[in-house]
DNA sequence: GTGTTCAGGTTGATGTGTCAACCCGGCCAC
DNA sequence: GTGGCCGGGTTGACACATCAACCTGAACAC
């Protein structure tokens, strides 16, 4: 019935997937930076800045969206901030300043995103065909739910 | 019969890829750091090395299997060397040197492969199992030619 | 020989990610 | 009040990635 397929053959699907992981992902952000002069980083703050209705957040909610260690997300706020894409702001409690999204930084993402959808699309989306897509989204959220529950057994060690 | 699923759909199936790729590589990744004191680069070369016989090979060949730019692989194989996991090996043209894994880096990638290939199979291989992971593979493939046809198209221009 | 070319390697500068240390201001105990 | 605690943010140091500039020595023309 194929349950009997041997190691290298597993191994070698593994590596497919590493590969085809590796070049989207380059792709991708070489687009961004190119065609946009973004980072994935700078990308992925800006997004999560235009779901927010005031185009600015606490630090503390880009944290949480992006899932990104402090102090990285410090770093390229810090950064973005000298490329004028974002600006910090400081808010009720010192401690926990706003981001805001300059209009520069709209004016970037406003680009960029239409380009990056029709990019990932023709690259992914449109190749799989909406029933491989869908059991390929389904291998994916059961391989995430595999990794939380590996990581809760670590933790509880 | 499902085939006009709106764009939503995609794209939070898209979304649910990003961050399964995210987190897999970032949980493998910290594994390897934790348990092996080895960065992803490191062990990628220190695989391409043991597929060698000799223990040795030329950079350029190391630069082909890993698909890195050739600065990149440099200083890679200077972290790498000052660490003692490889050294440089003068050949008989001196232009192209070649790198040569040491005991300590044999030793390293040694203890490290069984573990990450455990890993791979507890998270990814045994989770999807050998049918849908065929499907998987397939995709994976699938949009990879898709990149190297969009990559001729760009260099056509 | 001399010099020109050139593939391949190294180096330096800059941007990015991660870890550890630190800072800061509200909060609570007293 | 005053002092200690603590969560969240920032900073600095270092590993890594990328780009451009440079070096190096074989190969070829002459």
């Amino acid at each position: 019935m194929g349950w009997e397929q041997d190691i290298g053959e597993a191994d070698r699907m593994w590596r497919t997937y590493i590969e085809m992981a590796k070049h989207l992902g380059s792709h991708l952000q070489q687009h961004l930076q190119r065609e946009c002069d973004l980072s994935a980083a700078d990308f992925e703050v800006l997004v999560r800045l235009t779901e927010s209705e005031r185009r600015e957040m606490p630090v503390a909610e880009v944290a949480a969206a992006t899932q990104w260690e402090k102090s990285r997300l410090s770093h390229q706020l810090t950064r973005m901030a000298q490329r004028g894409l974002v600006e910090r702001v400081d808010a009720d409690d010192r401690r926990y300043p706003d981001v805001r999204l300059t209009d520069k930084g709209r004016a970037a993402i406003d680009k960029a995103v239409p380009e990056h959808t029709e990019l990932v699309h023709a690259l992914f989306i449109d190749v799989l065909g909406p029933e491989r897509m869908a059991g390929f989204a389904q291998a994916c959220a059961d391989v995430l739910r595999a990794l939380d529950e590996h990581r809760e057994r670590d933790c509880s060690l």
